[in-house]
DNA sequence: GAGCACTGC
């Protein structure tokens, strides 16, 4: 089937696929709500040719400017539809075609096998660019894998993506802020360029709505054509994983402690099911490290059956050797239970995995843009997730899932879908990306779901206080622009900018790197103080972010630590350094409260009450102008990454923003 | 004297 259609060639209409080994792929007209065909792999696989499969496709995406595809995991979909599209002729005349997923680890992996089954080394006709590493070759590469966020920056040089032909988003049910981003301006694209065609790969649940976004012209026609014939209607084609069958388990009461009732069921397992890996979802690092201790103790007992339970924690604070633990084989007559954070529902997959109990909750985080707080919380998944999450027993064997929730509650209270993380972030980042790409109405923009109105009011509003837009909300030149080209948080960026006129770019770009992980310390359990002593020796009186520069310059010198006396040369750029820091942060500034006991300090922008973290530096030092990188709310609104500053440096680094009362109204 | 779901450019 290479010779399959060329595309725009005049050829007469394919025939519906018509299958003579029992019509296990169809092709209905009219369609009823909106859906065509249903290719069935794992039949397939006895006794479908693979052709099926492709013709679909195929015929979908010749005559569909956008086709959505329901695909289970193992469904194939995404190793084999480039590879079809490319046959059919899709990459020639020097266009690509490009599939995005929202990892790294993804690309490359999905990258690997696609070169592997072509039989092709990877770089040359099948190649993937990630940040920092682009396997691509110019006029040699036809397939190219990548993440959204690339795709994202590609549009910055080239808006209409003119390179492309077909457009693969990989996951898009995941909402990631990349993806829906994508998918607005996708659609934009489309109207200039109707020939370019988008494969939006998604879960059920989310394909209605997928559908429902695309659909541009003559609503309610599913018939509706554009000038050339093709038709504008997305079509919906449905492709079965060839994952086993997972038998649901729930509770019959509600619980009322999950992690106790997460245990309980890991011994109820190991009592009663045979052999298999058991993979437990709950929220955090805290609850996963207490029932681990629980089950390591129920396993320390030798003369207890419990003894064969192999305990295992998994989360990203982890270092990577004990990451790698749990992907080592299971020792004869052990059962190895792991005890994950979400990072198991995507980023990694366990393969022996037989039993999954779900506790139904993980921690989300949400956004409120009146105060401009990031929350992280525990809160319940949505069915969707709940439903990924029993797939992972399903990859071995037939599994079984354990929700520790109760069916009247999955069926009725749980929310079909999670809120995508657009409607529950700050917004800062995605605002300057899209007026770098020239969309001047952000309001106005035709968003998979709109976010919320306060947080594109705040975002607009800070972009503006630190000069990256002007008063008609456009992009600033050169500070908005460079900001913009910048692929940080709009803040860091602008301190680096700083960072150069005040003759300290080296050590600011060491604090940018620094901030811009998660954290420098690797969290090993029961070591608390240790570490705490370690950060002792790196202390260093401006704050933190001088205290991680410390750090940097210590791990330059790795293994002279007696020698360093370096404290006088610190000193001396300490002051200019954090100058730059505040050239982006200035509205960050907290002042202490004057007869504070506690050390409670308020935010000058709106009065908030916060406290410098524990983990600081500056924790109980108490300086009393101090300026945050970020702020941490549990109990306390805690300040993370914090520099003591002079109050006169704000004015300096921000005149307007420490004199105007209200922002400008012409912004909104 | 407290705490870090997960990604990505």
């Amino acid at each position: 089937m290479s010779q399959f259609w060329k595309p725009g060639t005049d050829r007469p209409r394919p025939c519906l696929v018509d299958d003579e080994e029992g019509g296990v792929l169809f092709y209905s007209t009219p369609p009823p709500s909106s859906s065509y065909g249903y290719a069935n792999l794992e039949k397939q696989r006895q006794r479908l040719p693979v052709f099926k499969y492709r013709t679909a496709i195929l015929y979908l995406v010749e005559y569909h400017s956008t086709v959505i595809i329901v695909g289970e995991t193992g469904s194939g979909k995404t190793t084999q539809i480039p590879q079809y599209l490319k046959e059919a002729g899709w990459a020639e005349g020097g266009r690509l075609i490009a599939c995005t997923q929202p990892r790294r680890l993804a690309v490359q992996s999905v990258a690997s096998r696609v070169a592997e089954e072509m039989g092709v080394k990877i770089g040359e006709e099948v190649g993937y660019t990630i940040r920092f590493e682009d396997k691509t070759v110019q006029g040699v590469t036809k397939i190219k894998f990548l993440t959204d966020g690339v795709l994202l920056r590609e549009m910055m040089d080239d808006p209409l993506l003119t390179k492309y032909s077909v457009i693969m988003v990989d996951e898009a049910h995941e909402r990631s802020i990349s993806t829906d981003m994508l998918l607005g301006l996708l659609k934009k694209i489309q109207r200039r360029r109707p020939e370019l065609r988008l494969i939006i790969s998604s879960a059920t649940i989310e394909a209605e709505s997928m559908s429902n976004f695309f659909r541009t012209r003559k609503k309610n026609d599913g018939h509706a054509t554009d000038d050339n014939g093709l038709k504008t209607e997305p079509s919906i084609l449905s492709v079965e994983g060839k994952g086993y069958p997972v038998e649901i388990h729930y509770v019959q009461e509600p619980v009322s402690d999950y992690l106790q009732s997460a245990v309980d069921t890991v011994l109820l397992i190991h009592e009663k099911e045979a052999v298999g890996d058991v993979l437990v979802f709950l929220t955090g690092q805290e609850e996963i490290d207490a029932a681990v201790q629980i089950l390591v103790e129920k396993a320390s007992d030798k003369t207890s059956h419990f003894s064969g339970l192999l305990v295992l924690p998994l989360y990203s604070g982890l270092s990577r050797s004990d990451q790698d633990l749990i992907f080592s084989q299971t020792p004869k007559g052990k059962r190895k239970v792991v005890i994950s954070t979400n990072i198991a529902e995507t980023s990694l997959t366990l393969e022996g995995v037989v039993y999954v109990v779900d506790s139904g909750f993980s921690k989300q985080r949400f956004y409120n843009p009146i105060s401009d707080i990031e929350n992280l919380v525990v809160a319940p998944i949505s069915k969707a997730s709940a439903k990924q999450r029993a797939g992972r027993a399903g990859r071995l064997r037939a599994g079984k899932c354990f929700r520790l929730y109760t069916e009247d509650y999955f069926v009725k209270e749980m929310p079909a879908e999670g809120i995508p993380e657009m409607q529950r972030s700050n917004l800062v980042s995605s605002v300057i990306q899209l007026k770098a790409l020239g969309i001047d109405n952000i309001l106005g923009f035709d968003w998979l779901a709109s976010p919320p109105p306060e947080a594109m009011i705040r975002a607009l509003e800070v972009l503006y206080s630190l000069g990256i837009l002007d008063e008609d909300a456009k992009l600033t030149t050169p500070s908005g622009f460079q900001v913009a080209e910048i692929p940080l948080d709009p803040m860091v960026s602008k301190m680096i900018i700083a960072a150069d006129t005040l003759g300290c770019s080296e050590e600011i770009l060491t604090i940018a790197a620094v901030l811009s992980v998660q954290s420098i310390w690797v969290s090993v359990r029961g070591k608390h103080k240790g570490l705490d002593e370690v950060k002792l020796r790196f202390a260093a009186a401006e704050g933190d972010h001088v205290t991680h520069l410390n750090v940097y310059k210590g791990f330059l010198q790795s293994g002279k630590s007696s020698q360093w006396c370096y404290k006088n040369y610190i000193n001396y750029h300490a002051m200019t350094i954090r100058k730059a820091i505040l050239a982006g942060f200035f509205s960050h500034a907290s002042q202490l409260e004057e007869y504070s006991q506690n050390g409670m300090y308020k935010t000058v922008r709106n009065s908030q009450e916060v406290y410098i973290h524990p983990s600081s530096v500056l924790f109980r030092v108490n300086p009393k102008w101090v300026v945050y990188h970020s702020l941490v709310s549990t109990d306390k609104h805690y300040m993370h990454n914090v520099i003591a500053i002079d109050p006169s440096w704000l004015i300096e680094a921000a005149p307007d923003f420490y004199q105007l009362k209200r922002p400008n109204p012409a912004i909104f």
